[in-house]
RNA sequence: GCACCCGUAGCUCAGCUGGAUAGAGCAUCCGCCUUCUAAGCGGAGGGUCGCAGGUUCGAAUCCUGCCGGGUGUACCA
C-alpha cells in the first residue's frame, strides 16, 4: 500500500522514491486519511506555499484503483485507501492463517536469549520478574517470527551464598525435607548475623557463635576444590531451589531450553583464561588479573586478588560456549540497567580478543522495580513471587464472584481466576517500556479494570463467544462476505489496525520492547469494545452485514489471541 | 568528580528516527444491563510536555546549559 502511494507520487514529484518514503506519515485521526504527505519540503523546489503544493498535487494525481480518494487539507496531501478492497485482502489473509497470523518463514537463524537467572537459595521476589517476563515474551515473539530460539536460564548457582546457607545449617541445624523458604531463611539469618558480627553488635542469643563469614568462605573454597561433602550440600540446595523455580515457571507458562548456571562454566574457566592470555590483553593490576579497557570502561577484573574467578570470566566463558554450541546470529541478555557497564566491558574484552561473539551480544537493559521491599517488609523483607501469584488468584476469584455482574455458568472458576490473576500481573510488567524504573504497586498490579491484562482477556472471551453463538445459529462467512459493509470508520479502524500486526511484531522484536505489542493489543481491544454494542452479529436483520461483521470479529479474535500468547498472557475463550 | 538513564494530567504510563487540535488507564463526577459476557460502554473536568536558550517553515520530539530523581564507577553478582 505504502509502495503504491510512493510510486504514484514519484511520477509527479521531482524527488527520489527513497526520499518520499520516510515523508509519508499516518495521520493521527483516521478520518483525515490513511496516509498523508506533508508538502513543506516541496514548497522550496516548487516555490509555492505548502498548501498550494498540496492542491497542485491533488489536481494532477491519477490515483490507482486501490486508492479511492486524494484530498488536500492545508499543507497536507491525504490519501484514502479503497476500504472495501483492502478489507477483503486483510481479512481473507487473517482468516486463512488463523492463529498462525504473523508467523514468519523459518529463517534458519538462531537467537540465544539469556533471561530470568535467579539466584539459588535466595528469595525469588517480584523484582526478579521483569527479566523473566520480558525474556519470555521476546522468546515467544522471535520463535513466532521464524527464528530458532535457545532460551537459557543462567542460574546464580555458584557463589558465597551457599556458604551462608551452609553456615546457617551448621549453626541452627540442617532441616529435613527442606523447602526453599527454609533455605532462604537460613541464608538471611546467617547473613544478618554476619553483618552483626562485622559491626560488633551481636545479639545476646548469638554471642559466642563462630564467625559466619569464615565458615562461608571456607565452605566455598572447599566447594571450588571439588570436595565431595561440599559438593553434596551444594547439590542439595540446587535441587530444592530448582524444583521450586520450575513450579513457579510452570505456573506462569515459562519454559527454558537449558538451565545452565554459573556452575556450568566452572570447568571451562581455565581454558577461557588461557584464551584471553593468548590474545595478549591479560594484565596484572593491584594484584588482580584483568583487562585494561582504557578511558570510559576502566579495568575489568577477571581474577580477584585472592585468586577467585569473577563473574565476567563466567560471562566470557558463556559467550564462548554459546557461540560455538548454537552458532547464533544474536545473543540477547535481558539483564537490569545497572549492569550496563558490565556488558560494555564484556563486549569490549571479546572485541579485543577478536572474538566474533562480540558483535552478537545485545544487552537489553531494564529499569529497577521499585517498591518491592516496602510492603510486608516486616515478615519476609521482600515480596515473594508466590505470594503475589497466590494473592492475584484469590483476588481474581473474589472479583469473579462478587464484582463481575455477568458470567457464564459451568466454568471452572479456579482456572479462570488463575488465568486472570496471571494476566493482570504479566500485563502490568509488560505494558511499559523496558528502560523506565517501575514503581510496583500491589493494588495496581492486581487491578482488573481499565488498561489491564484482564481487559484484553475479556475482549477475547467476548470475541470467542460471538464466534460460538454464530456457529450455533449457522451464521458463517466461509462461503463469502461482503466488505462493503465494513467501510464505516469504526470497522475501518480495526481493519487498518489488524493489518499492522506483522509490522508490530517485527518492531517489538527489533526494539526488544514487549510493551509495543501490549499497547497495540490494548488499542485493538478498545476499538472492539466500543463497537461491541453497536455492531451486532446475532439479532442483526441484515444478514450480509452480520456475516461481514462476523468475519471481522473472527479475524480480530485470531490477532488478539495470538498476541496474548506471544506476550505469555493466558488467552481465555470463556471467562 | 566522571559516565549513563529518567523527568508529559493528582497517580501510573503512551507519544520522542521533528509535522495537522499532546493521548490512554486509575482516581473524581454524570449517564447506560428487555438482544452476542457491565472484568464493559458513553460523557465531563483535569496539561507553562522539569527550566532556559538554540536549530527549523514547524520542537514534547533534535542540540547546548541548568535543576530534580535514579544507577554505575576494580566487594559480590
Amino acid at each position: 500500500m505504502h509502495r503504491t502511494i510512493i510510486d504514484t507520487l514519484s511520477a509527479l514529484i521531482p524527488l527520489d522514491p527513497e526520499v518520499i518514503a520516510p515523508l509519508l506519515v499516518r495521520p493521527k485521526d483516521i478520518k483525515q486519511g490513511d496516509f498523508a504527505l506533508p508538502c513543506f519540503v516541496l514548497a522550496k523546489t516548487w516555490k509555492l506555499s505548502p498548501a498550494e503544493c498540496a492542491k497542485k498535487l491533488v489536481a494532477e494525481l491519477k490515483p490507482p484503483p486501490s486508492i479511492s480518494r486524494v484530498e488536500s487539507v492545508g499543507p497536507y496531501l491525504n490519501f484514502f485507501i479503497d476500504r472495501s478492497t483492502y478489507a477483503k485482502d486483510v481479512l481473507t489473509k487473517i482468516l486463512t492463517a488463523k492463529l498462525n497470523i504473523g508467523k514468519g518463514q523459518d529463517k534458519n537463524e538462531t537467537i540465544v536469549l539469556d533471561y530470568s537467572a535467579p539466584n539459588i537459595a535466595k528469595p525469588f521476589h517480584v523484582g526478579h520478574l521483569r527479566t523473566t517476563l520480558i525474556g519470555n515474551a521476546l522468546h515467544r515473539i522471535y520463535r513466532h517470527l521464524g527464528y530458532t530460539t535457545v532460551a537459557i536460564n543462567h542460574l546464580g548457582d555458584w557463589g558465597t551464598q551457599f556458604g551462608f546457607v551452609y553456615a546457617g545449617c551448621n549453626l541452627w541445624g540442617r532441616p529435613q525435607n527442606a523447602t526453599v523458604d527454609e533455605l532462604v531463611t537460613l541464608y538471611q539469618r546467617a547473613n544478618k548475623l554476619r553483618k552483626a558480627q562485622d559491626q560488633n553488635e551481636v545479639p545476646a542469643e548469638d554471642t559466642g557463635k563462630p564467625n559466619v563469614n569464615e565458615i562461608a568462605r571456607d565452605y566455598f573454597r572447599r566447594l571450588e576444590a571439588g570436595e565431595p561433602q561440599a559438593r553434596e550440600f551444594w547439590q542439595w540446595c540446587l535441587d530444592i531451589s530448582l524444583d521450586y523455580f520450575k513450579t513457579m515457571y510452570d505456573r506462569m507458562g515459562i519454559n527454558f531450553d537449558y538451565y545452565q548456571g554459573e556452575s556450568f562454566y566452572e570447568d571451562k574457566l581455565a581454558g577461557v583464561q588461557e584464551l584471553v592470555r593468548k590474545s595478549g590483553i591479560l594484565e596484572e593490576s593491584r594484584g588482580a588479573l584483568g583487562v585494561d579497557l582504557g578511558k570510559p570502561l576502566g579495568f575489568a577484573r577477571m581474577i580477584s586478588e585472592d585468586g577467585r574467578s569473577l563473574y565476567i570470566m563466567r560471562d566470557i566463558a558463556a559467550a564462548e560456549y554459546r557461540f560455538h554450541t548454537f552458532k547464533p546470529c544474536k545473543i540477547l541478555y535481558v539483564v537490569g540497567a545497572p549492569q550496563t557497564l558490565h556488558f560494555q566491558q564484556l563486549v569490549a574484552i571479546l572485541a579485543k580478543m577478536n572474538h566474533p561473539a562480540a558483535e552478537l551480544i545485545v544487552h537489553i537493559p531494564f529499569g529497577t522495580v521499585l517498591g518491592v521491599s516496602t510492603r510486608n517488609a516486616t515478615e519476609k523483607g521482600q515480596l515473594l513471587l508466590k505470594d503475589l501469584l497466590d494473592d492475584a488468584h484469590a483476588r481474581a476469584l473474589k472479583a469473579y464472584h462478587h464484582e463481575v455482574s455477568k458470567r457464564p455458568q459451568d466454568l471452572d472458576d479456579q482456572a479462570v481466576a488463575e488465568a486472570v490473576g496471571l494476566g493482570a500481573i504479566l500485563f502490568s510488567y509488560l505494558s511499559r517500556s523496558n528502560i523506565k524504573d517501575f514503581k510496583f504497586d500491589w493494588d495496581e498490579a492486581l487491578n482488573f479494570q481499565g488498561d489491564t491484562g484482564p481487559y484484553l482477556q475479556y475482549a477475547l472471551a467476548r470475541l470467542h463467544s460471538i464466534a460460538a453463538k454464530a456457529a450455533e445459529q449457522h451464521i458463517c462467512y466461509e462461503s463469502g462476505f461482503d466488505t462493503n459493509w465494513l467501510t464505516e470508520e469504526e470497522y475501518w479502524d480495526i481493519i487498518s489496525q489488524i493489518s499492522r500486526f506483522q509490522e508490530v511484531l517485527e518492531k517489538t522484536a527489533a526494539e526488544y520492547e514487549p510493551y509495543l505489542l501490549a499497547n497495540y493489543l490494548l488499542d485493538l481491544a478498545r476499538a472492539f469494545s466500543g463497537l461491541y454494542k453497536k455492531a451486532r452479529v446475532m439479532g442483526e436483520d441484515n444478514a450480509a452485514a452480520a456475516v461481514a461483521r462476523l468475519a471481522l470479529f473472527d479475524a480480530l479474535k485470531y490477532v488478539l489471541h495470538t498476541g496474548l500468547e506471544l506476550l505469555g498472557i493466558p488467552p481465555l475463550e470463556r471467562m
